[in-house]
DNA sequence: CTGTTAGCGCCTTCAC
DNA sequence: GTGAAGGCGCTAACAG
């Protein structure tokens, strides 16, 4: 049997609650006696029962992060990140994979870890508005990435029209006309897909041009992007630059030009979005958009504590920062 | 404030204990009755207090899964699927980084987490045999990779030796001679590298050879690999083979190699360790040994729940399958 | 500065 | 098939 307060207590000949106040470091405990009772807890090994503490506390110390996958870079950089963060702060992790599945999306905002996590840090990818706005669970949650509709939600994301149009503009600054888009998405759900061809289509549209060509996907994996750039070229005319919407699809789309002997950047130019380590290994290096993750998991965790600790105010919607990062997939 | 089962059998109409047994799914509830219940836990939104549970049964249906640092993607893979087959089986997965360093790996086997996890799956880095030796806290725990000395603990990994010795042969199959390695490591902890050299070398012996030369590196990391490479490749005759102790080490030394207008693997061949995504998609793919991680996921969750639930027994070591993919970079 | 008491929400035991 | 009572280990409130 675990050893008990009590039986620190007994050890040590004080009562338990000078144990407890030892344990959770409280000052008013004479030297001589504190000494003791850490003796005690020494000898017997005593951890406190952190099931007994959070039931009587209210609060767990531990939050859950939702994502789709793990063993894709950029969630798996994320997490990394915010589990960082959050133990800084004092905070432990869990992680819930969701696959993109919405059913498994609606059991994360269900309330299915009641009392067991003080809050959510979520990054869905199929809900829709309603389904967060249906939602009853009172678990303090805070979305990253896009925004699902007008939910009224702490939320921490980047500028992706902004962004995309960055990254657009920079494939136009090579004198590139013919280009084309990879990772449209038709799901109504799919926000980033969405936010990243606005600002591609504005890109193009401030210079006159049109899209070579928009390629959609099914999911953001380096073969959803293999497939779509080899459906590009044997479909018309080639492009002459490529904006991935993430780096997975640029790196599969690279893998196909490569292949075919095509030269990159001399024949197509491409980049991605996200900057994970692969794109700064690979030959040529990936040009990509970088957000700035520890920016976004710093900033996730203080929301969600915000929520946790000070008053309830409005829901805040806050924008990462993010650069363009050129590399030799641009490089003239 | 959150409803309480009390709440629920007031709103019911019925006692506590009657909810209870709804909520857990025992059978002996007449269908009107639990259909009553159902209703009132609907309507209040009813979440069981995990916390509570917890406390009052013992366990918490959480365990912890302890790696260095999950934006490696050996990890990061492995984490997923850890989660998956977790989840599976009912289990909540909590992530802890160590970051490889000792002292964090020490927190992690201290206890510090005594009855909010139920066991805990580790993949230690740092620790030495009498750091585990030493562990006094009670929480199965089961070793992921390398044994650390004879400890007497559960522990699933493949054969580090069998699987670098095959490697090896692979490219002394392509009729290479001056093979070398990279990923060497001077940590006396430093098991994983240990043994794939152990291999390395045994396989060269064989044949009668030696090795070309043996880079050590301080991580795993591609930026390491590439290191090592530039190094190899300025300090005397190059090699016409490289093992490369695991797949982000070898990404790192295609690019040294691809950059200095090496081809590869006409002048240079390369294989690396774990079958990571990234490598089936780099230019040349990458040859590897994957090992099969869904099984060493699902080993390690069966050995937890072993130990968890049936009747103590000698600690087990397992053996998990892996096998040769060639691919590009060792392809004639 | 230290001791005593009550109760967090749940599940198990024992009645009925 | 259902109800009542007690305690898991801890900490907050209140004494002394």
């Amino acid at each position: 049997m675990r050893p008990r307060l009590k039986d620190v207590a007994e050890h040590a000949g004080v009562s338990i609650k000078t144990v407890s106040n030892v344990v959770n470091g409280y000052l008013h405990v004479s030297q001589d006696t504190r000494a003791r009772v850490e003796a005690a807890i020494e000898e017997l090994a005593y951890r406190p029962n952190l099931s007994a503490r959070s039931l009587r506390q209210g609060r767990s110390g531990v939050i859950a992060l939702a994502v789709p996958d793990l063993s894709i870079p950029y969630f798996a950089e994320l997490a990394t990140r915010v589990i960082e963060v959050a133990d800084l702060r004092g905070w432990t992790v869990l992680i819930d994979q969701t696959q993109g599945q919405r059913a498994k999306e609606l059991l994360v905002i269900s309330g299915i870890r009641a009392q067991l996590i003080d809050g959510l840090l979520f990054s869905p990818l199929a809900l829709t508005p309603a389904d967060l706005a249906a939602r009853t669970d009172q678990t303090p949650l805070v979305l990253l990435g896009e925004r699902v509709g007008r939910s009224s939600l702490d939320h921490i994301a980047v500028d992706n029209v902004a962004a995309a149009h960055q990254a657009t503009t920079h494939l136009l600054s090579l004198g590139r006309q013919r280009i084309a888009a990879i990772g449209a998405q038709r799901a109504a759900s799919a926000m980033t897909a969405k936010q990243r061809l606005r600002g591609f289509r504005a890109a193009l549209t401030a210079q006159g041009l049109t899209p070579h060509a928009v390629a959609h996907v099914r999911d953001f994996h380096r073969s959803d992007g293999a497939a779509a750039m080899a459906q590009l070229l044997d479909s018309g005319t080639p492009p002459d630059a490529v904006f991935c919407f993430n780096d997975t699809l640029a790196l599969g789309a690279l893998r196909t030009l490569l292949s075919r002997g095509i030269r990159v950047p001399e024949d197509v130019a491409l980049i991605g979005f996200d900057d994970i380590e692969d794109g700064r290994f690979s030959t040529p290096t990936l040009s990509t958009i970088a957000p700035d993750k520890a920016h976004i998991a710093d900033a996730a965790v203080t929301l969600l504590t915000n929520r946790l600790t000070a008053t309830p105010g409005p829901p805040q919607e806050l924008c990462a920062p993010h650069r363009l990062i050129p590399r030799e997939t641009t490089a003239l």
